[in-house]
DNA sequence: CCATCTTTGTGCACGCGTTCACAAAGACAT
DNA sequence: ATGTCTTTGTGAACGCGTGCACAAAGATGG
């Protein structure tokens, strides 16, 4: 692999800080796509750029998991590819269950993503009886009932809610009950968990909100602009001032 | 605006840290629900707790918008909602595309979620000739050809892209020519866009890696402390220790 | 009108993450 | 073997975000 004996077990006690680890997913999509390329080596600069990010930062990334990487040459990249699969759990099988198969339980379950990398949908449950039994990309959804039974017997510990709402918390109770440590939660809810337990949110509903806020501020700066020049509108001619439509003073 | 002379014109010239405005949609929501409830005022501490954040980061947030609230009494509900919406910009109307109508996109269009808040879905495109006039969700699907069309007759400025990674950039850069300065991104890839257009990324797969690494981690910690203490394994005898099954020191 | 009690708004300190800039390490050519 | 050139690994400075802790503001009761 590397050339030299390397030299310190480097940093490696466990401390890779959180926005590493962010990012080793992003760094390992790059790489595995140089890999399916046969890319032998790559340098900080090349993979930063292809993973969007600053090659200071990604040297300072990898530095915390080692000292791979050769100077005046790159990264080997299969090395790497190893080498970050390890670190972040992918070279063993996740077992995962997803509960709630509504449109976005299915597609997640249809999603290819899940199996490419170490990944396995073990169960998919729903609370309706009458889906019991159907098939979801090949797979048959089962009842709430026997969700605790799904969990041990096939030593889940990482689950996904796509439910409601209105039920994700008490899926969530369960869930940790039956032992998952680990839930990644679709449902626009904030989930209550005891210690050791990690959640993890996709919110829909909050990134549209972030990106509008900023599309907002972008169309009031453009405002300002066009008070001085001003430019055809490029909107309908709904748009109003994002400021500007209301008393700056409330109801109360 | 509050009551007296409010001191000075407050930071609020336009420096809401990007992390507040993160948590802002998630108070929204908390305060909606208040508000169903007909609930009048609430404190920072009980909102905190409803949100799932700390009391004193709430109030600095709030600090950011400016002096509601009222010492000795709390937040008024309904005003703080309107305020916060005002903020993020959802007293007005964004119309959203949806490029890429496979099984995710299909559920995101159907999800409930998009309308209620500001959100509005003008448009769902797809590549596939096959789907065109096929109603998702009650709205017909549209060619990809027409693209650029829709964006502009529709004043469209948020995109959001459900297409496989293959296809994403592409469309991306046609969303981005066309007009459109906000990109919701479900692709599981890096999107290089112009300065002024804000991408926001939701990837499964990354989530599963992160919630992998700290599953691994505790699973690590757990097997120290068997180490001492023998417990009954609770998991599949398949189960390795997470870090064990390779030597500590690395080949090289 | 005054005292007490609640809750906000924020100054301050601290820790994490990012970025710059450079010395050290090694490849490679001569 | 020696010098040059490339690229890593990291020390140090900086900025952002978080949380504590408290003074000020205002409500409420006597």
């Amino acid at each position: 692999m590397a050339t030299g004996r390397t030299h310190r077990p480097a940093t490696r006690s466990r401390g890779i800080p959180e926005a590493t680890v962010a990012r080793l997913p992003l760094y390992l999509r790059a790489l595995t796509a140089l890999s399916e390329r046969s890319v032998p080596t790559v340098s900080s600069e090349e993979l930063a750029a292809a993973a969007g990010v600053n090659s200071a930062k990604l040297r300072k990334d990898f530095s915390y998991l080692g000292s791979y990487g050769t100077r005046g040459v790159g990264y080997d990249v299969e090395y790497l590819v190893y080498q970050i699969s390890r670190e972040l759990g992918l070279t063993q099988d996740w077992p995962v269950v997803i509960v709630g198969i509504g449109n976005l339980g299915a597609a997640l379950a249809n999603y290819g993503g899940f199996a490419s990398r170490g990944f396995r949908v073990a169960a998919l449950i729903d609370a309706d009886p009458g889906m019991a039994g159907k098939p979801v990309a090949g797979i048959p959804v089962q009842h709430t009932d026997e969700l605790e039974k799904i969990i041990q017997d096939n030593g889940v510990s990482i689950g996904v809610i796509a439910t409601p709402a209105g039920a994700a918390q008490q899926v969530c109770d369960r869930l940790v009950a039956a032992g998952v440590t680990s839930i990644l939660n679709f449902a626009p809810t904030v989930l209550n968990v005891p210690d050791g337990v990690d959640v993890r949110k996709v919110d829909l509903s909050i990134e549209l909100q972030i990106l509008a806020f900023h599309e907002q501020r972008k169309a009031g700066e453009e405002a300002a602009a066009e008070a001085a020049v001003p430019a055809a509108a490029r909107k309908a001619s709904t748009d109003q001032g994002p400021d500007g439509d209301v008393p700056a003073v409330m109801p109360a």
